[in-house]
DNA sequence: CCTTATTATGCTCATGTGGAGTATAATAAG
DNA sequence: CTTATTATACTCCACATGAGCATAATAAGG
């Protein structure tokens, strides 16, 4: 049969005449005062990872070791994000072929132990364009802005022109468009194809243009607001951002933490509304007053909603 | 620096140490007679696959050229499903890791041209419970939901009973619990993990008890249950049917293919309503009388919404 | 020609959800 | 005792969604 030819033939075939590679890459996220971060090794800012290897057990086990190896970290919820082979987008010109299998992992800040050579960034560091919890940044309408236009008015033809406006506009919320904090993926590709990021300028001369936000080792900022985007959309239908908060907690805090992913601020009645509606936290019974002003009831999350409800967030 | 000698370790060993080999798989679904229709190959129902090669630029451009070459099928639309590396569920044991790197691509059937060893198949011959529109099937109450509950009960302790209790009646509506077409998958994993579906049961005795619905090779059932999914899940946000459509269509045909692909039926008027009200089609001016009964009115895609906005889809 | 079946299409109505505002309660700090 | 801050309850409105009834236009059968 022709397709047990070609299993065959790729069965023989394999470990012999193709030089692939396969990395694990974790996005590994926590919050910590009202700042969502992420996990980066070294000074040249890389994601934790490491090859998939023989003895690993599996690809989400592979990468547990490697994370924990790196950052002394044990992970907890992991999920996959996406499979990225583009030869031109790691920054070295090999001829053998990486591949990328990419994960977000979440984890909350007080388990972590120290060690040198990493780092719980803000995420907003790579990509200052993102938070607009205080309001749009001044970033964007002084900098970002004006930069996407010029590059749209660079196309060859007037046609193009129209296009890459729109494709920006839909992007960044500009004109009449809304601003949707799930297409940070999409920001951050439209900043590469207009030239704006570091990463896109690699082995080409810098036309000195860039937009504020480091670099970061070779794809790793793309995968960086791939997980970003995820969790952004997830937390809207999962109950994922309680693996992000402490045991107990309030509403508040809750909010907070929503917000600080999300990067837009959301409407506090509505937000308790949405939550207590939906069974997600049980009270404790306790009082916090720690901020001033009046206490706050402490909740802890229903682990129970799990078994009831695979859908079910916030907002 | 720790990362970057990491990586360079890396570098070195790339190519020699491990023996890893990447799978490109393809779902390729096409929609005619009302019935959702995958692309398999050979008699061992397999899915159109190859191994990812030197020369592929690109994961997406080695899919294209293997279901081109194994069904003289050039696909259109092409999205990344997930990427699968389980030694225990591809069939045989080797010492050699795979890695299944999978795609949903979206089809028309009136473009195939005709090739021996290739079959349009219907999903639903593989995936016979996941087909509601004419209501719950008799293998369901009859077959399925005993056998689930028999397996529930086999558990070791009363907690687990209940726990796989639950999650049968989540995953299949059963109790009061409502049928979600988009958890395809779950459906698919919880059989498997009760061993009622044939490719549990390899290199095990058979017990005798499966359920109807053919195996296919190697992992790629779940493979096809994962795009079914992905695609269930889709098109409610994103105009992806018209992928699936014939250039000029009626708004009942289109309906039918929703329904086909989702495996429920929806309301008529409520459906005209939302195509209409997102502007997803225009009319063409002419009427179809191919039916009886009034003639209606055909439409095409406005292809327009693709560039202004990236949601709105049906249901 | 008239009835019946079938399909297309327009309109209504109840319900629920989500955005946004107002009002009140309980605390800390000066 | 005032002010600032936070928590919490309640209301209102626009809009989406589920479900039904009514009417229009055709084919097929008597």
């Amino acid at each position: 049969m022709q397709d047990n030819a070609t299993r065959t033939g790729k069965r023989e075939r394999a470990g012999k005449d193709h030089d692939v590679s396969v990395d694990l890459i974790a996005v590994v996220v926590a919050v910590a005062d009202q700042e969502p971060r992420v996990l980066t090794i070294g000074e040249a800012n890389g994601l934790p990872s490491g090859p998939f290897e023989l003895g690993h057990r599996s690809l989400q086990f592979g990468l547990r070791t490697w994370v924990e190896q790196q950052t002394g970290h044990r992970l907890g919820y992991i999920e996959q994000l996406y499979t990225f082979a583009d030869r031109d987008r790691i920054g070295d010109e090999r001829q053998e072929r990486v591949i990328s299998i990419s994960y977000l992992a979440l984890a909350r800040m007080d388990q972590v132990a120290g060690s040198p050579k990493r780092a719980w960034r803000s995420w907003y560091d790579f990509f200052p364009w993102e938070d607009r919890r205080a309001g749009i940044p001044l970033l964007v309408t002084e900098i970002l802005q004006p930069r996407l236009l010029a590059w749209a008015s660079g196309a060859v033809d007037a046609t193009f022109c129209g296009e890459r406006r729109r494709r920006a506009a839909i992007a960044f919320g500009f004109d009449d468009h809304d601003w949707n904090e799930e297409f940070c993926l999409q920001r951050y590709e439209l900043l590469y194809e207009a030239g704006l990021v570091e990463e896109a300028m690699r082995g080409r001369e810098a036309n000195g243009a860039l937009i504020p936000g480091p670099a970061m080792i070779a794809d790793h900022r793309r995968i960086l607001a791939t997980g970003i985007a995820r969790l952004r959309s997830k937390i809207k239908y999962r109950p994922v951002v309680f693996e992000l908060m402490p045991p107990v907690f309030t509403l508040l805090q809750l909010q907070r933490t929503v917000e600080a992913l999300a990067g837009v601020t959301v409407h506090k009645q509505n937000f308790r509304r949405l939550i207590e509606q939906q069974d997600l936290v049980e009270e404790t019974g306790q009082m916090s007053s720690d901020t001033g002003g009046r206490p706050a009831k402490l909740f802890r999350f229903r682990h129970a909603v799990l078994d009831e409800r695979p859908s079910a967030g916030t907002k």
